[in-house]
DNA sequence: TCACACATGTAACACGTTACATGATTTG
DNA sequence: CAAATCATGTAACGTGTTACATGTGTGA
């Protein structure tokens, strides 16, 4: 169930589609857990199964029907449950580091180029989080999850940009 | 190739054998790539099958013979083809981001301890990371790659770290 | 003698990614 | 008329995790 607790507590800020949950997949969660589309309607139909999500279908004009989840109390019990089982450390796994380890055997200015590409995108996505922060409704009640999240978002990827551009510098050998 | 690219940019630094290398896969390199044993064995059987690394059986007195692999000229190929390929975004994966993200149908005080637990867990890899860093030869030449990757795994931790403080404290209604 | 470090694996299963497939409606 | 958005999937494959398995030597 990796996938499962994050579709479920997405779910906690309102019923949603395989279609909507994938896209929120993509930008607010993307920060600490990615999926593609298939992965979420696959997990959603293994949910429903298990009880822990309510499908309904929802007829539409103008637009394909769509199929509407939503958590049940068994999904509540599963997500408390689950906040109770020690988590292990942050799994990361990054390509550019990885080639930056290998700097020794790299094409230097290719990587010196990917690191620069690297930090504008970092940059980017924090600026787009603080947009989805800034619309979160009730950051202090209802909205407290989404926001330290996003807020964790934000910080990661700044400081991971400043680290790029300051990688970038010393291998150009400043 | 995903934990290929690594275990090769991992030798770079040094021949070394599975075991040595997963202990790596467990401290310095953890950071931004992590593997069990299990797995560093069987990929480095396949390196050397593809002829990416080269294999040698050595005779020790006082404990188990081991195998100490080094990294090819086509090793070394791979590696500078690899870091001329886009590589996206980190991969984020982290059940505690989750948990905060599910607040509200959480167990509180025990989602609030983990965050501290955490904090404090992070803090010491940061210290490790530290010794770590002092350890290395040559950070301006050969340990570049080291010095700039343990230096990114020490400003993660520290970010980390001081976010799940501040969440802990916001959850704990101040 | 018990636990730990050294040293290496197999097998089954869970999870994630890529490629392929379909079809309607809206916007430029 | 082309492209983007809405909406949902299957199949094959690659990657990662868990459980199990084995055996030696050193230090407490």
């Amino acid at each position: 169930m990796a996938l499962g607790h994050a579709v479920l507590a997405n779910l906690l800020y309102g019923d949603a589609s395989g279609y909507e949950l994938a896209k929120r997949f993509d930008v607010s969660v993307a920060n600490f857990w990615h999926a593609l589309p298939q992965q979420v309607y696959g997990e959603l139909r293994r949910l429903e199964g298990d009880g822990l999500v309510d499908g309904r279908d929802v007829e539409q004009s103008g637009r394909p029907n769509k199929r509407v989840y939503r958590i049940t109390d068994a999904g509540r019990q599963r997500l408390r449950a689950f906040s109770t089982e020690p988590s292990r450390p942050t799994s990361i796994k990054d390509d550019l580091l990885v080639k930056v380890h290998a700097c020794a055997a790299t094409d230097r200015p290719a990587l010196i180029r990917e690191l620069r590409d690297r930090a504008a995108q970092c940059e980017r996505k924090a600026e787009r989080y603080r947009h989805l922060r800034d619309g979160i409704a009730d950051p202090g009640g209802d909205g407290l999850g989404a926001d330290l999240t996003v807020e964790a978002g934000i910080e990661f990827e700044l400081s991971l940009a400043s680290w790029c551009r300051r990688a970038a510098a010393r291998l150009d050998g400043r």
